[in-house]
DNA sequence: CTTGACCTTCCAGTGACTGGAACTCCTATC
DNA sequence: GATAGGAGTTCCAGTCACTGGAAGGTCAAG
């Protein structure tokens, strides 16, 4: 199949796919033509790339997950460990993002939001406090 | 004051600061023997836009907040807009990783973790569903 | 035979830095 | 005055995961 189709299939824009060929994530055949020719083995993997990105796993965390989908042998373990990290860092992620929010959004409310030049959230980013 | 000093005291890297120069948010004077040469006003704004970028407001939000910030007739309600945007976007990205942490989490959960292959999370990133 | 959709490669740009090389400059010590 | 080191400077390249665009080859329909 031609890479439109395992794009729409995969739910992937085609350069994406052609950059992943071009890291060595996937290796297509190809036609006489030059066109790459995807098997249904392409598309699954792709489409496993296209759910552990949208999990937020990095590429290269991609890539040892497709190397232990691959491999018969794998342990689970070493699955789970993997995981598990990534699960970590995104814990982290929110927590600092809540934070990020709770200050903003106790700014936002500070600020009357008129035509006054009168404002607590330029004041505490210049590092004179909010309303307290 | 030397590019040392005020990164030191505005709690960034001299990297960095050569950087905002670079892209015109910042115009510290220079001395005859060509070295930046940092006033206390130059280490205000570095620190306004340190707080700022630690808030997750990017560089081109930064310098619309400075822009405010300096215009003395500004109203704050063009502030509290950037502002209340940049909320919206945080709350986002904040309910996209937790969706992807309730996923995540609950295939960590189903995954035994031992020597055996069988492994939920990579069955669910293969398409076959998890362990409900 | 032409049109237009699809395919190819390659190069450049994104955001916000960061690392490193190669160089100059300042200060202190011998 | 020589030297050593720790500043400072510029410029180039790399990061991550794509994305856009140009220039050109291929294919199916009319």
């Amino acid at each position: 199949m031609n890479i439109a189709e395992v794009a729409r299939r995969a739910g992937l824009p085609p350069k994406t796919i052609r950059y992943y060929e071009d890291i060595g994530l996937i290796h297509p055949d190809r036609r006489d033509n030059g066109y790459r020719d995807f098997a249904e083995t392409h598309l699954h993997k792709l489409s496993f790339l296209g759910r552990a990105r949208s999990l937020g796993f990095s590429i290269e965390e991609c890539r040892a997950l497709m190397a232990l989908y691959e491999d018969r042998g794998r342990a689970s373990s070493d699955v789970k460990r993997i995981a598990q990290e990534h699960l970590t860092a995104i814990d982290a992620k929110i927590a600092e993002l809540q934070a990020m929010r709770d200050t903003l959004s106790h700014l936002v409310d500070c600020c009357a939001g008129d035509d006054r030049p009168d404002c607590p959230i330029l004041s505490d980013l210049a590092g004179g406090g909010c309303c307290d």
